[in-house]
DNA sequence: CTCTTTGGATTACGTTTGCAATACCATAGA
DNA sequence: TCTATGGTATTGCAAACGTAATCCAAAGAG
């Protein structure tokens, strides 16, 4: 039934770390637990502590992960140049997003509770937010990125706040509404930057 | 002791419901159990149910007060016209706010949360955040304020998420630097609707 | 003025769930 | 065959939600 090979044991922690992402942005941090999740990821619940030292430990780790994925998929996935950027934030900004998700943004699924987490989570967040946001400035200005990184920030935080509203309303066309005022608000943002 | 006037019952219950909003603010929804909860309004935990049906009923009701209370300070707070929300921008996006998270805005604090709540709950947060968007979206365009509610909409969501993303750095610099850049896209955006 | 009714709060309890830990078992590979 | 490793099963303990029995002060009737 087990078997155990080489890699057996960083596999199935790489699918705790997976399964935890998903779970978190689902049902929010503090509305998992551990023995819910392990069972997602097809183990029982005393398993976990062979692989992390706690839940915030795996909170942490997971959270990094979400946003390294994120920034791979953002690199791999965009143009280069400012239509990459206008992809970027259609795709963000859609309802299919929205609607997904256990597959979306860590970002809109988390903020507010990553906000209150543990002052080593919340380094892990911002080292794994920066990479991110590295990723975006560097389309907006490929001349001088680090002058971009506060912008880029700023874009992030604008979107991941609307699609978040965009969820919380029950008015399902003014959610609508939102997405498409919020893509037209960051493009504007996006030419004004380009401009100065 | 203990003293039953005519409104005890109406005042202990507006007593919790503040209470509430602040915990829930502070920690969480999911974060403030009702027995902590009910301690901090100076009562015990089997009380709670002489006023609530349940948690997510308390939830529900506070965060529409929470909406109503922001609306109305909001009103009574800034002055008309376009210095009315230049003054709301720059103090949402100040780090006093994002430093007092108990008194602050509820959809910083919670939006992601609140999005994973039950129908009712996102339905009571519905009516109450249009309230509050009204009271900008009359700032914004006095003579027509239905077409600009979904930009007040946008413009809520934007100042929101780059609260909460200043609150879940580490790196303090960086995070009052996002504030500011916040400022500047939130007068740049006005600036634009105006113009149109 | 006393006795009863009423309503708000307390205490105590039951159930469930979550975190954490540990004793034990099965397999892979030396 | 023996041992290290990875996983299961089980347990302890605390907290959370909710219910119910009880208590106590105020108010009203006789």
């Amino acid at each position: 039934m087990v078997r155990y090979g080489k890699e057996h044991k960083s596999e199935t922690r790489r699918r705790i770390i997976e399964t935890a992402g998903r779970r978190f942005k689902q049902d929010g941090i503090d509305g998992s637990g551990v023995s819910t999740l392990m069972k997602d990821a097809g183990l029982t619940n005393g398993a976990f502590y062979a692989h992390f030292a706690s839940k915030d430990d795996l909170v942490t780790t997971a959270i990094a992960d979400q946003l390294k994925v994120q920034a791979e998929s953002v690199v791999a996935l965009a143009e280069p140049g400012r239509a990459g950027l206008e992809q970027i934030v259609r795709g963000y900004l859609s309802p299919q997003h929205r609607e997904r998700l256990g597959d979306g943004c860590p970002n809109a699924a988390l903020l507010d509770e990553i906000g209150r987490c543990t002052e080593t989570t919340r380094q892990a967040y911002t080292d794994g937010v920066l990479i991110l946001v590295e990723g975006i400035a560097a389309r907006m200005a490929p001349e001088a990125p680090s002058s971009a990184r506060v912008k880029a920030l700023s874009l992030l935080g604008m979107m991941a706040g609307t699609l978040q509203l965009s969820r919380a309303l029950t008015d399902s066309r003014l959610a609508d509404e939102l997405l498409d005022q919020g893509v037209d608000n960051a493009l504007a943002l996006l030419d004004a930057w380009q401009r100065v």
